[in-house]
DNA sequence: ATGAAAGCGCTAACAA
DNA sequence: TTGTTAGCGCTTTCAT
C-alpha cells in the first residue's frame, strides 16, 4: 500500500483536497456529516499528514535538536530524558547529535540543524568551543538557540546551568553544621572553570563561617587518579574525618578506595558529593550528596525554549538550585 | 537575514533556479566558472538547503527514529550512542522517543514515526507490548523496522539482541573452570523471558558438564530486593564461595549488601555478573562479568537498517556474542 | 550550458 | 458549505 495523500482521500470521496483537509481539522465550516465521512476513511486507510510537506508550506517545525558532547554521561541521559517528555507533551520530537567534545563535529551538527530548520536547539558545547557565532547567527535566523549545562562566557544568550558556586556553598555548609575538622577535599581538573568556581565557593564558605577546620584541597583529573589520592591520604593513619568529592566522577574512585581500605562509612570515614544523584545509589550506605540533576534543568530549559518561540527576545541566565540529600554517609 | 533560498541567489546571480540548483551539486554541464561563482555566492550568504522541501520533493528521509521504553538505562544509553554516531557518519539523524514502557505512548510515537515519514526505525518494545501489526504495516508501507534488545517472539521481524542464552552459558562455564562449588545465583523476576532464557541456558550448563556444584537459584525484581537476599544468605555462616548476578540491578544490590557486612572480594566471596559493563567498573576490585554491551548490537542493528534501505526483503534474526570480562572478583 | 515548467503534499486566501 | 488557486523550496525532465 502506497502512501495515502490528501488528494487521494480528495478523489475517493469526490470532494476537493481543500475539504478533506478542513474536514480533518474539524473546521466548523465543514458539514458534520463531510466531517464523519473523511475522517471514518482516513481512519480506514491509515491516513497520516506528511510532515515535511507541512513544515514546508507553514515554515514551521515541531522538532528540537540537541548537541551535546556525548550522550554517556549521567547528567545527559536525565536531562535528554526529561527533555523528551517535555517535548513530547507539546508535541515536538528531539534530533539528538554528539560532537565527541569535538567543535568541528559540533559545527556540522550545526549545520545539519539549520538544514532541518528546526524549531529550536539545546546545545551544550564542548570544552574547546571558542566561537560561538555559529551559534549567535543561528538566533539571528530566529532559530532559538538555549545553552545548558557547558555554557559560553558570552553574556547575551540563553543559559540553563547548575549554580556551582552554590552547590559548593551548600557542601561547605554541610560539612561546618556537621563540625567536621579534619577535610579531605577533591576537586576535579583546575583549569576547569567548573572546578574553578566550586573551589572558590566552597574555600570562602569556610572563611565566612569563621570555620577552624583543616581543609586540604586536592585535584585530580580521573577517578584512577582520586583513587589513588585517597589510597595515599587515607592508607595509613590519617586525622581526616570526611572526603568531600566534587563530582561522580571522583566519588566513584573516593569509593573504589574506600572498599580497598576497608572503611566502615560513616564511622571510619565520612563522605559528602556533589553528583548527578545516581551513582550514590549505588552504595552502602548511600551516599550523602548535593543534587545537580538534569532533571529539572531540562524542564527550565524546556519553558526558557518555549517562551523563545513565543517570541520573547529577552535574554536571560536561569541557574537551578542545588539540594541536599541525605544519604547515611556522612 | 531571512532564509537563503535558491530562488533568491538565482536572482541575486541572473541565473535561473535550476542552473543554481545543479551549480551547487557540482554538475558537469554547468559551466565550471558559473559553478564557482554560485557556490562563492551560497557560502557568503549562507545558504544551506531546506530539508523539508528536499524530502517532500525526492520522498526520502536522512532520519531515523528510536523508540525505546526509557533513556535512563546503561544499556540504552551506549546503543545510542553507538547508533548515533553510525548514523552521523552515514548522513542520516535519529530522533529519539521514549514510551516510558506504555505501549499506548508507543503506538502514539509510531504514529508519529510515519507522519514523518523516517527514512528507518529501531524500535525496543516495552514489556507490554503485545501487538506488533502496527510495526508490520510500516514494513510493508516500506519503512524499515529493527527490533532491538527487547524483541516481539514473532518470527518474521528483523531483531538484534544479545544472546542471552549464551551470556548465561558463559557465566556457568567460567564457574565450573573455577571450581565453584556452592553458588547463590540471583535471577530477575520469573515472568520475563530474560530470565527464563537465562535460568534455563545456566541450569543445563551445570547438568552438561555434570558439574558436582550445588546451585541455589533466587529470583529478586529490583536492587533492593537483591540486597535483601544477599544479607539473608551470607549475613550468618554461610557456605556460599560465590554469588553470580543476572542483571546490573542485581548486581548494584548484591554488592550493597556485600559492603554492609564488610566483606572482602574475593577473599571472602567471589562475583560474577552479567551486565551492559559500566557499573562492575565502579567497585573494587572491579567485578568479573560477562558484556552484554549496546555498543556492538547497536552496529549490528545499522548495518542491517542499511541493508534493508538498500532493498533486502531479507529477514533475520541477529545475535551479539557475549565475552567474558575478567575483573578481580572471581 | 542554461532555462522553463511541472509537481512533491499541504495550507489558506479568495471565489462561488 | 465547498471548490479553485497559488505557492512553500526543491529536483528533474524536456526544451533551447
Amino acid at each position: 500500500m502506497p502512501d495515502v495523500t490528501l488528494k487521494k482521500l480528495a478523489e475517493l470521496l469526490n470532494l476537493s483536497i481543500s475539504t478533506v483537509s478542513r474536514a480533518l481539522k474539524d473546521h466548523t465550516d465543514v458539514a458534520i456529516e463531510t466531517r464523519q465521512r473523511v475522517k471514518q476513511l482516513a481512519a480506514m486507510v491509515d491516513y497520516e499528514p506528511n510532515t515535511y510537506a507541512i513544515n514546508l508550506r507553514t515554515n514551521l517545525s515541531r522538532e528540537f535538536g540537541v548537541i551535546i558532547p556525548g550522550i554517556a554521561n549521567d547528567f545527559y541521559q536525565s536531562f535528554i530524558s526529561s527533555l523528551e517528555e517535555e517535548a513530547r507533551h507539546n508535541g515536538y520530537s528531539l534530533i539528538i547529535l554528539q560532537s565527541g567534545d569535538d567543535p568541528v563535529i559540533e559545527l556540522e551538527n550545526l549545520r545539519r540543524c539549520k538544514q532541518n530548520r528546526l524549531a529550536g536547539i539545546f546545545v551544550s558545547i564542548t570544552s574547546k568551543t571558542n566561537d560561538i557565532n555559529p551559534f549567535l547567527r543561528l538566533v539571528e535566523q530566529h532559530i532559538p538557540v538555549i545553552f545548558f549545562d557547558i555554557v559560553p562566557s558570552f553574556e547575551a544568550c540563553n543559559k540553563v546551568c547548575v549554580d556551582d558556586a552554590a552547590a559548593a556553598v551548600l557542601a561547605a555548609e554541610t560539612l561546618i553544621a556537621q563540625k567536621k575538622k579534619n577535610i579531605l577535599a577533591i576537586f576535579g581538573k583546575s583549569q576547569l572553570s567548573i572546578t574553578q568556581k566550586r573551589l572558590q565557593a566552597f574555600n570562602e564558605t569556610f572563611s565566612k563561617y569563621g570555620s577552624d577546620a583543616q581543609v586540604c584541597c586536592l585535584h585530580s583529573g580521573s577517578t584512577a587518579e582520586s583513587f589513588e589520592t585517597v589510597m595515599d591520604h587515607l592508607g595509613s593513619p590519617h586525622q581526616y574525618d570526611v572526603v568531600f568529592c566534587m563530582s561522580d566522577e571522583i566519588l566513584i574512585g573516593v569509593m573504589k578506595a574506600a572498599q580497598t581500605l576497608g572503611l566502615v562509612l560513616p564511622k571510619d570515614i565520612g563522605i559528602l558529593a556533589i553528583s548527578e544523584g545516581i551513582i550514590p545509589t549505588y552504595y552502602f550506605p548511600r551516599i550523602t550528596y548535593i543534587e545537580t540533576s538534569g532533571f529539572k534543568l531540562a524542564k527550565m530549559a524546556f519553558s526558557r525554549m518555549l517562551a523563545c518561540i513565543a517570541g520573547s527576545s529577552y535574554v536571560q541566565e536561569l541557574k537551578s538550585e542545588p539540594v541536599l540529600i541525605a544519604g547515611g554517609s556522612l
